[in-house]
DNA sequence: TAAAAATACTCCATAGGTATTTTAT
DNA sequence: ATAAAATACCTATGGAGTATTTTTA
């Protein structure tokens, strides 16, 4: 489940503390102690310092949450453009109606 | 679970044959072909017109298609990214030891 | 001692498997 | 008739919750 890591690395480096983290992500603490740990066992990498009132990023900690975020970024543009094109064949279907009575009507949908 | 389906959408776009893409990714047919359904209902979109002898992709699955290729790219130069940055530090430690005998010995690890 | 993370455990959602049916050539 | 996808059903992995303990400033 990596996606799901990814976004709760990325709350958890904005927050610098897990219970906050936990909070804007609507889930419990414990489970985002979980997948952060399960993250850095599966990159073979520590992401963050435990300290005693929140965390500290370490480097790759740093490096992961740059590139994350624009993953992120790319993503999001993957689904809209999916959605796009096929809107775009329902958007040329409906012109021939709107353009019955409603020329130069240009509203999205 | 996206980013599974990701990896089994673009497997089932290569080999446009579900039970083919079940097999190069050692899984059952069942569960391939029902991840594609829940793709496209999560995106709202048909990806794949489904023919008697196999599948075709549509528009939409085609651009999903490419654009989920470069997201996978991006996705490995990360993990290789997180897992260099960490090695530097590894590495810095190693080069001690192999500069005692083996100078211009630059093979990676 | 107080604030935050980690652990122990339980429960449940859902991904995957097997068997079967449907579909279209 | 055959090849491939979809459906039905069951199982089990693992993600999330609650309660609790550990840690360190």
């Amino acid at each position: 489940m990596l996606f799901k890591q990814l976004l709760y690395f990325t709350t958890v480096a904005e927050t610098l503390n897990i219970s906050a983290a936990a909070n804007k992500l609507f889930v419990s603490q414990p489970p985002i102690s979980r997948q952060i740990m399960l993250l850095e066992k599966e990159l073979g990498v520590q992401l963050f310092i435990r300290k005693s009132r929140g965390l500290e990023l370490t480097d790759p900690g740093l490096i992961l949450y740059r590139q994350t975020k624009d993953l992120f970024a790319n993503l999001d543009a993957i689904a809209n453009n999916v959605k796009d094109q096929a809107a775009s064949f329902r958007g040329t279907l409906k012109l021939g109606s709107i353009y019955s009575g409603l020329p130069f009507f240009d509203k999205k949908n």
